[in-house]
DNA sequence: CATTGATTTGACCAACTGGTAAAACTCACG
DNA sequence: CGTGAGTTTTACCAGTTGGTCAAATCAATG
């Protein structure tokens, strides 16, 4: 987008390791706590032959949320309005679970940067994400409205999907510390698929 | 426990005005993006100033911590085996709730410390927070084997409370900037309340 | 295989950061 | 009101950090 256009090998290559050593060192240190020369020596290059490939530390942290923000919100996209609800929810909470467990670089990223009061991400949060957020939230609406499930606050059922999921990833190390030889994830997806049948399954 | 036996007037006061600044502070940058600069700031006191009080900055964030821990695990401490199983954990997840809304910063110091790993935690969550974690879900599973309260993994059940109470917390930002003008705080409890009575109460 | 553009390096800088030392000031108490 | 402990400030330092620049090296094309 900003590089050019025509990319050689060597670019190819490189801006992709220093993405890569980028998101690693965001995702562990925040922002402010990662430095150039960690990246750097992450990546294999030197201090300044990265900042041939980027003009800063912040234009590499920009493009790195750029491009997460896409993939992340792909599932909540794919939520079908032709699908069963009941079961259109589940998938959407196991591929999120899915996620969690497959780039959880990505989720700690991300909630690094929401917890320390999005500076850099504010502007999408209450755009883009708001207006798939409330287009899906009437969606929800409708089924609950038609009693394919069960009637409760929309925003919160999303919020508690995240939450719920992305723990596994964000909180790994607790998860972990306190599971100790068991894996979170072989009992998790079921755990998520009982609270959410129990919870959506329309009752009397 | 470290400093003088006998605080003056003036060490008493200073000391809170610079733990509490230092919360405010650590909570939304986090250890490394804090400078002991803003700290006293915040605080209202000059950087030496402050050096007068806590020999360094690692100090302030350790002490702040500690006092943290005692108090945040105090709403799991009082799940009482001896009280009615669905409305102990019912109370349990209302409580923690509360604490979000009434102490969100210690909410997000906490959140930034493990999402980073945990460097300056992992042995109190390992020895102190998995001993009582341990003698909890016991205590659950010993309902659960009663019939009190639905089968599920004990453990998965403390982080989805966990998750989704501190979720209106650490995520405040977002979770506002989606929901627009309505206070979070309004449908959450009714929302939590419903969610685990359907996921607990026993059936069949 | 030469030459030109792409890539890499070493030396460097200014701003910032955590922390120190000693002088200056303030306050409570006799 | 003087005096000494308690408190605050000024000046400072050494290490780190993001970033620059010119020189050196490399690679692909003719």
């Amino acid at each position: 987008m900003s590089k050019a256009p025509n990319p050689t090998r060597i670019q190819k290559k490189n801006r992709a390791a220093i993405l890569d050593a980028a998101l690693e060192i965001f995702s562990t240190h925040g922002f402010r706590g990662a430095t150039v020369d960690q990246i750097a020596t992450e990546a294999g290059l030197s201090k300044p032959n990265l900042l041939y490939y980027f003009p800063s530390k912040e234009a590499i942290f920009n493009e790195l949320m750029a491009g997460l923000l896409d993939t992340w919100l792909d599932p909540l996209r794919s939520l079908d309005p032709n699908g069963d609800p009941l079961q259109e929810i589940l998938s959407y909470v196991q591929r999120k679970l899915q996620m969690s467990r497959d780039f959880p670089r990505e989720s700690r990223l991300y909630a690094n940067e929401i917890v320390q009061g999005a500076p850099r991400l504010l502007d999408t949060i209450s755009s883009d994400l708001k207006r798939l957020v409330e287009e899906k939230s009437a969606l929800l609406d409708t089924w609950m409205a038609a009693g394919k499930i069960n009637r409760t606050h929309p925003k919160h059922l999303l919020f508690s999907i995240w939450s719920l999921t992305q723990h596994y990833a964000d909180f790994d190390v607790q998860v972990r510390s306190l599971m100790g030889s068991e894996d979170p994830y072989d009992a998790a997806p079921e755990f998520l698929e009982t609270l959410y049948r129990r919870m959506l399954t329309p009752r009397d």
